[in-house]
DNA sequence: ATAATTGCAAACACTTTGCACCTGT
DNA sequence: ACAGGTGCAAAGTGTTTGCAATTAT
């Protein structure tokens, strides 16, 4: 089970770092596409698919439904991040997403378990609220 | 700003019978729209989609994201459930909700207030676990 | 009678797939 | 040279809209 190599390639080049630029928020696979055509760069938006499906399943993005339910938004995921032992919280105003990798999980899987008999899987589970920035 | 009325049609008459069949989970316009023609009626999903919105709007049923970003699926809201002041937590396995109006939403709401400087919205806010039922 | 509801076809938004061509190594 | 990446066109979902026809009141 030899690895499959990687071409570093232009459009994989600029996704990155438009991903790595956002990554305190999600971006949209429509968001990507239009920064790439707004440096010129020919990308159609197969390729940015293509692409976001790939790192979703190397688990170097996070993926999540997008809050209307049509299409997802992704996020570029911090190397030390265990995105699956967290959930997160989205602003709906600015869009930043922050990862709730405190203490306070324990006491959420806790109660979710004694008081409702659920296991909790953080995968696709998404808070909605405003942030502090964003607060009038 | 007279009412507008409401015409009591076969259509709406089934497609209610069954949300409320099924009010302890969610349904997609297709669940609905399969449950009709297994039953005979030829209720096109334009209807199904229709009716499921004027119920969203005016709050009788509670819309969420679909897990995979395709779609949305829908719950009868129990007219005692104020779904805006509570999240929800849905089995990734039978698919059942549960609305977490328990005084745990406070600590949720605080911990996210004082330790996030966040504020909750429950809006499409929605956890997902295995519930006591489906646990192996 | 008339206002609400419906079906149909079309459009829309988002995503995936097949295939031929191109590119990085 | 060849595996991997890309563009394009087409198809696949899920949802909405305009309009004419139908139905509940």
């Amino acid at each position: 089970m030899a690895e499959k190599q990687n071409y570093n390639t232009n459009a994989r080049k600029y996704i990155l770092k438009y991903l790595k630029a956002n990554s305190d928020t999600t971006v949209t696979a429509a968001d990507i596409s239009d920064y790439l055509s707004k440096n010129g760069l020919n990308v159609n938006i197969t390729t940015v698919y293509r692409y976001l499906n790939k790192l979703t399943a190397e688990q170097c993005v996070v993926k999540f439904p997008s809050k209307n339910g049509s299409g997802s938004i992704y996020q570029l995921k911090q190397s030390d991040k265990a995105c699956h032992e967290h959930i997160h919280v989205k602003c709906i105003k600015c869009g930043r997403l922050i990862h709730l990798d405190c203490g306070f999980m324990t006491e959420i899987e806790n109660h979710l378990s004694k008081d409702h008999n659920f296991t909790l899987s953080c995968d696709g589970s998404i808070l909605y609220g405003i942030c502090n920035l964003c607060k009038d």
